[in-house]
DNA sequence: ATAGGGTTAG
């Protein structure tokens, strides 16, 4: 007993790791290296740090990408392992910049870069292509003679493939005698994402041998990148031995053109799905309008036992946000909670949005305070929110807040900002700020003049509102137009009305609605004979108004009302509580 | 070298 003991006490450190070393056992491992002066042995430190760097990168682990980093700069030494642990570790994380700084640094030590370096390295410079940084990876390999190596090769071929520099990535390929299917598949990748989809099957038809991932590029290509799922589906049909993520593509390619059926069935009929096969199809449903359904594979998927992960959660979190269903939507949210799926930035934008749309600002507002990161997105569903919630002021405040903290904005933010504005008839600070709008980097469109448009009409002052919508450089939509003709309306203008609505007639946007505003301007004004003028218009064209409809939830059941139904069981009780309400308001 | 995510008024 007692010589065992002894015996692992004397044992390295080392032994302790194993495939399924634990974050505190890797904290106690180098506890011990250190106080046993162990890691001045590059041998040893770096198998430590290809265990740190192996746990850190796997999605439940809790460890901080810094540590590595930490670690490695406790080595007095690394030696070449451990640089390219370090650089290999970077190039896959969500800062692959970091694999080029230490790339930088590993030279300045003086430590010699081998053939595993450089592909490592230009994975990392691939992922960035604007950096430009494989250009001067590229003479480095020229120099150091690795020109002769596959996988150096491949990894230059990808990155002159994400630049966009298909010629130079053409010419490494053509020049390389050993080239394998992974050089041919990046040559094809490359020409599909540049648009040439004919050069990629011409690279498709005459290679040696194909495999899955050969096939699963010119399916995307054709069906998501071309827009043409016919020959999507043809490749499908004759690839032999199909792969998961070829059934996936093909399926993303009928979602991403709205045929939810064909999706469908090919979801039903596939020989095994996982968690990506079900986000596509919820995220489908979701953007093409079928919430419910949406929710009803999540449900699904959860008894099948699939475990949802980030992305999965953002569709459902989204549909909840369509429907309304605040109850689903908080116990989605305390299910991720639960299983400790990690809320990103994005999946916690959506869970403010979904908040925001089932009416629980507060709450949206709680959550949007304690993010430490936000993303424009974020900052953009927070003040939409705030603005259409009659909050106008209060999203004014926070545009001020994003500026003085420096925040990014786009033209949603500027668009958000002056919606909300014209929501609650600020006139001077929304005329302000899209006076400013230049000097936040975003240029004016159409839209934005239709604020202001709005903004001035809501005011009464309809005649600027013209103003703005002739002087603006771009050409004004049909909803800029209505926008002036609905403001006719409230102030009862019958002459800008007429020219508003002579204007649509124009653009061909004189639907029904129009028609109806006209005729309520020319009430307003008692002008009879226009009214039935209008009216007989109407019918004769055969015009309806738009009908309205609404859906609400009420203790997790979901109606929906359309305008003049009387469907709801309820109804009685229902118009009654409006009828009511209605008195009330006057 | 292949598959999935968040924001747009009236």
């Amino acid at each position: 007993m007692a010589t065992s003991s002894h015996k692992l006490l004397a044992q390295s450190p080392l032994l302790l790791l194993h495939k399924s070393t634990t974050a505190s056992q890797l904290l106690q491992i180098h506890a011990q290296l250190i106080t046993r002066a162990l890691f001045a042995d590059p041998f040893a430190a770096s198998r430590l740090l290809l265990a740190i760097c192996d746990l850190s990168s796997s999605p439940s682990t809790h460890l901080s990408p810094s540590y590595a980093d930490l670690v490695l700069s406790q080595i007095p030494q690394p030696n070449t392992f451990s640089w390219n642990t370090i650089i290999r570790f970077h190039s896959r994380s969500s800062n692959p910049v970091k694999a080029i700084l230490v790339f930088a640094r590993m030279r300045r030590d003086g430590v010699l870069a081998d053939h595993y370096t450089y592909p490592f390295l230009l994975k990392a410079c691939a992922l960035m292509p604007e950096l430009k940084e494989g250009v001067a990876i590229h003479a480095d390999v020229l120099k150091k003679g690795f020109y002769e190596n596959l996988f150096v090769i491949n990894g230059l071929i990808s990155f002159y493939c994400r630049s966009g520099e298909l010629a130079s990535a053409r010419k490494l390929f053509d020049g390389f005698q050993w080239r394998d299917s992974v050089s041919w598949n990046s040559l094809m990748a490359g020409y599909v994402n540049c648009g040439d989809i004919e050069e990629a099957r011409k690279l498709f038809d005459v290679m040696p041998a194909r495999d899955a991932f050969s096939w699963a590029i010119l399916i995307d290509g054709y069906g998501k990148k071309l827009g043409d799922v016919r020959r999507a589906r043809d490749l499908f049909d004759e690839m032999p031995d199909k792969d998961l993520a070829c059934w996936n593509s093909m399926i993303d390619g009928y979602v991403a053109l709205g045929m939810i059926g064909p999706a469908r069935e090919l979801f039903d009929v596939m020989p095994g799905r996982n968690v990506i096969s079900w986000s596509i199809l919820i995220g489908g449903y979701v953007r093409h309008g079928d919430p419910k359904e949406a929710l009803a594979l999540f449900q699904q998927m959860l008894s099948e036992g699939v475990r949802p992960d980030k992305i999965c959660a953002v569709g459902a979190v989204s549909a909840c946000s369509q429907l309304g269903t605040l109850d689903r939507g908080r116990w989605i949210h305390s299910y991720l909670k639960k299983n400790n799926i990690k809320l990103d930035v994005v999946v916690q934008t959506a869970l403010i949005d979904m908040y925001v749309r089932c009416g629980d600002l507060d709450f949206a507002r709680l959550l949007f305070d304690r993010m430490p990161k936000k993303s424009i997105v974020t900052w953009n569903v927070m003040m939409v929110g705030l603005g259409t919630n009659g909050f106008g002021r209060e999203a004014v405040e926070l545009f001020y807040k994003m500026e003085t903290e420096g925040a990014p904005m786009d033209d949603l933010t500027l668009l958000a900002v002056l919606t909300a504005c014209a929501h609650a008839s600020l006139l001077p600070e929304g005329q302000e700020i899209f006076d400013r709008m230049t000097g936040f980097g975003v240029h004016p469109k159409a839209e934005h003049y239709g604020c202001l448009v709005d903004l001035l009409g809501r005011a009464g002052r309809l005649h600027e509102a013209k103003q703005v919508i002739e002087a603006m450089p771009v050409k004004p939509s049909a909803s800029l137009w209505g926008s002036l003709l609905a403001a006719c309306r409230t102030h009862g203008c019958v002459e800008l009305a007429e020219v508003s609505a002579e204007q649509l007639q124009k653009l061909g946007a004189d639907d029904g609605g129009v028609h109806v505003l006209m005729s309520n301007v020319y009430a307003a004004e008692g002008m009879w004979n226009e009214v039935l003028k209008m009216r007989k218009l109407m019918s004769a064209r055969g015009m309806k108004k738009e009908i309205g409809r609404s859906v609400v939830e009420v203790d997790g059941s979901v109606h929906e009302f359309v305008n003049g139904d009387g469907a709801h069981p309820r109804k009685e009780e229902i118009y009654a509580v409006v009828c009511n309400l209605s008195k009330a308001m006057l």
